[in-house]
DNA sequence: CAGTGGTCTAGACCACCCT
DNA sequence: GGGTGGTCTAGACCACTGG
């Protein structure tokens, strides 16, 4: 087994949690792959020294998150995020009818800048780190309907190039799992109305001054941290922003550990 | 104890879900009512002929469903939907740094008339049945910031008054459950951006054309059927939708088994 | 103090999957 | 058959709550 775990335990920390920590620790760098299998329950509990009760509730927390999946009779795999799974999602824009569309991104512009106060705060970096900028137009059914800005803290992205995210396959989620090892398992969204300017409305093939839906997003990797900032602009004409919440998916502050 | 559990397992059926089919069943009988103590988990393990273990599983579901609510030191107690837990589920707007404001709601307006054909399929009547409109301005630390307008089926809210909407305790979805035996469970929304009308801008201080969200909700009731149908505008100069998405919230067609 | 839920153990037997 | 996860047991000790 081999587990080098040095993490010590937090004080009046449950076990369950301390092992949680060291799995989400061991995933993070990289020990065991997506769609990898990680070792069994029987395994896990001799390795950390706890009882098989104690590693099941940890997975089962980590299943619940999404960051493991369990196949009966097979083992237990590091999810991996093909390109329906990030879209169905995280993609909430649909037509008026409901109707979920494969987006067609193309990509504006590629560069990189350093973040101003207010980025490092939502990004959780220091003002003045050097952070990469992507910019796309999504067109729906050839209809142009939503550009975007995405922000990403360079140092969690080293290597990222204009090359490499022009011509990826899938999403940019899958991009940065497969890539940089950084899955997307959160994301928080703000919305406001706002009007489109000069460019957006070039871009969107409407009138400056036109109503967008304007989302804030930002996506936290497994760890709990942002690593993602993203301002979409959406006209919302023919297509619209679309969710389903359920009593018990609480707005905010939510505890999932 | 004097649990009638005359309900025989399922074939195949683990025996937490048929403990949690019990207590569901016994909550729906009105054995303990809303903010009543159930029984504690030794007794239930016994009443069942179970294990702890087994009862707190099914136990752990029905608090993750929100259907219950543990304390610590105290007991086990069926959840009773108050001003708070409601507005936390459902009202999604807070300051642009997040704060949660409780709103003042007024009434603009309160009448009836028949449903045309879209709101009929919305809300899953006949055309032309009768539905009742509540039209309210919602303000936010004195900012007008939401006006909205909420229709439901007459049928399924007789007896509903103006006077009863207006001198309501609490939320609408309040109002709901307690006159009219309609707990809501789930919604879904669709946002779109657009500009305020001369009325709207009137009620929400702005110019006409002023951008505004634009949400259309439909709330569906324990049953899965709709019970309400709401436009709202949204004025999101100080105050903006917010959401937390976990990738395990799916959008659509999700079991909560 | 006694009673509650929160955590944890050290197993058991089963259904399922792969070889 | 041998290994996996799925379910279940019959306890243990702890932290917390209320009287």
């Amino acid at each position: 087994m081999d587990m080098h775990i040095k993490e010590l335990r937090k004080f009046d920390e449950p076990l369950y949690k301390w092992v949680k920590r060291g799995l989400i620790e061991l995933i993070g760098l990289g020990t065991w792959r997506p769609a990898q299998a990680i070792p069994s329950e029987r395994k896990l509990a001799d390795g950390f020294g706890v009882s098989m009760g104690t590693v099941r509730r940890a997975l089962d927390e980590l299943v619940e998150e999404n960051v493991l999946v369990r196949h009966q009779g097979r083992g237990t795999f590091v999810t991996a995020h093909d390109r329906n799974r990030y879209l169905f999602s995280f993609f909430n824009v649909c037509g008026h009818d409901g109707q979920r569309i494969y987006p067609v991104v193309s990509l504006i512009d590629f560069d990189s800048l350093r973040a101003d106060a207010s980025v490092a705060r939502s990004l959780g970096i220091g003002a003045g780190t050097k952070v990469v900028r992507i910019r796309n137009l999504l067109t729906l059914k050839g209809v142009p309907t939503l550009v975007d800005e995405v922000l990403l803290p360079a140092s969690r992205f080293a290597g990222i190039t204009r090359e490499g995210v022009a011509e990826r396959n899938g999403t940019l989620y899958q991009l940065y799992e497969e890539q940089f090892m950084q899955s997307v398992t959160r994301i928080e969204e703000r919305l406001r109305a706002t009007v489109a300017s000069a460019e957006q409305a070039r871009n969107l093939e409407v009138d400056p001054g036109y109503p967008l839906l304007h989302i804030v997003r930002r996506a936290f990797a497994v760890d709990g941290t942002p690593i993602e900032l993203r301002h979409s602009f959406v006209k919302t004409e023919h297509y619209e922003y679309s969710r389903t919440l359920h009593e018990a998916d609480r707005g905010l502050g939510r505890d999932r550990g």
